[in-house]
DNA sequence: TCTGGGGTCCTAGGACCC
DNA sequence: TCTGGGGTCCTAGGACCC
């Protein structure tokens, strides 16, 4: 999905169409003041009434910003602050994300009413496969791309842009071509003119660390990638990535397209407003802490999940993270024994600096519906 | 007053078992 | 003449993604 946040909040607030904005950071005082204001009539807030980058004091980071605000060099995941210097007039909007996950829904309800095999991969992003899909072949798959395209908007009034390729890797670096609102064929044929003058940092997989070591070894782009042997790749990088990466820039990629899949964990985290000292401040992250896990519980209770290993999660001031974890016997979703098994790893971790966040992990699920038959198991294997 | 929140996967060492 | 070879599980950290 093109903007994906942002162009949902552009539904609710069309006047501002075509202007810098950006979301991030949590509801606002001016926020709420607008929303009574104005009621349900949300379209006639006047633009000048919006609370702008340039006022905002605080944390946080921009999770979208429209191609608008790009223009400025404002962009995701870029800090408030720093944005408020680059662009100061932009309109900030806070993050809406029971709304976002309404719009997800829809979408992906029109994608699999027409291809009914897609994978999930976040809330605004999903691969489909259109082997079997009646038309699916037709001008490479563009038919068939065209009328998701046009059947999303038709439901929800956002663009998407398509990538068709013949597997996930390259149909994810195809999407990217012509955003917003685009389509892209990339045949296996078009690798070399397509693909391999492309920065390796485009190969979904690799980020910033292993871009910077391929840089250290002259390999900036995936044809440079592609021309190093696949020994010398292993030797470099291990066997496991190197193949990867090997295989990556020759553009092979036999992942399927999966349609279910467990969660591995669940976890709630929050950074403060300000950062807290254990000592100094131990009321207040302990309030905080319980409210992680009784969040977390609800999650897990929420989604029929239980689990067996409780983590904790901290950030200093200084921005290091620490974690701690201990795995139970008898999987939970109880916010009492979460509390109390976070409350020890919290005991086995360095409190003497400021933190600037606290979370709460579960993991090693499994469905609530298979723990009593654990349970049953364990009790078998005790007599 | 730089730097969110919710995830997955990988690595590596140590414990423990056969 | 010191002390194998697998395997699984647990824990901590880190890279990466949306």
């Amino acid at each position: 999905m093109d903007a994906f946040y942002a162009s949902v909040e552009l539904l609710r607030y069309p006047q501002l169409a075509g202007l810098p904005v950006v979301i991030g950071g949590g509801r606002r005082q001016q926020d709420d003041a607008l929303a009574a204001q104005y009621g349900e009539r949300l379209a006639d807030i006047p633009v000048a009434a919006f609370p702008r980058l340039a006022d905002y004091v605080g944390r946080g980071v921009i999770t979208t910003a429209t191609y608008a605000a790009r223009q400025f060099g404002v962009g995701s995941a870029m800090g408030l602050m720093k944005a408020a210097r680059a662009c100061p007039q932009a309109i900030l909007l806070p993050v809406d994300f029971a709304e976002y996950r309404r719009y997800s829904r829809r979408f992906k309800q029109v994608i699999t009413d027409i291809a009914p095999v897609m994978e999930d991969r976040g809330v605004d992003e999903v691969y489909i496969d259109f082997t079997q899909v009646p038309g699916g072949q037709r001008e490479g798959g563009r038919v068939l791309a065209r009328l998701i395209q046009k059947s999303i908007f038709e439901a929800t009034g956002l663009t998407c842009s398509v990538g068709v390729a013949p597997n996930k890797l390259i149909a994810k670096m195809a999407s990217e071509f012509n955003k917003p609102n685009g389509i892209a064929i990339v045949q296996p044929d078009d690798l070399q003119t397509l693909v391999w003058p492309l920065a390796c940092r485009k190969i979904n997989g690799v980020g910033p660390k292993a871009d910077e070591k391929l840089q250290s070894y002259g390999i900036h782009t995936i044809g440079e990638l592609a021309a190093r042997p696949r020994d010398w790749l292993v030797a470099h990088f291990g066997r496991s990535t190197g193949a990867w990466l090997h295989d990556a820039a020759w553009g092979r990629d036999d992942r399927p397209v999966v349609l279910e899949s467990e969660p591995v964990s669940m976890s709630r985290e929050t950074t403060f407003d300000r950062d807290l000292h254990a000592v100094q401040d131990r009321a207040l992250l302990g309030q905080i802490f319980t409210e992680l896990c009784q969040q977390v519980a609800a999650d897990l209770q929420r989604k029929g999940y239980a689990g067996r290993t409780i983590g904790i999660k901290l950030r200093y001031d200084d921005f290091r993270v620490a974690t701690r974890d201990h795995t139970i016997v008898l999987p939970t979703q109880d916010a009492t024994v979460i509390r109390r098994e976070a409350g020890l790893c919290l005991k086995r971790v360095p409190l003497d600096k400021r933190l600037r966040l606290l979370g709460v992990r579960v993991g090693k699920l499994l469905p609530q519906s298979e723990v009593g038959r654990q349970a049953q198991g364990e009790g078998e294997a005790l007599f």
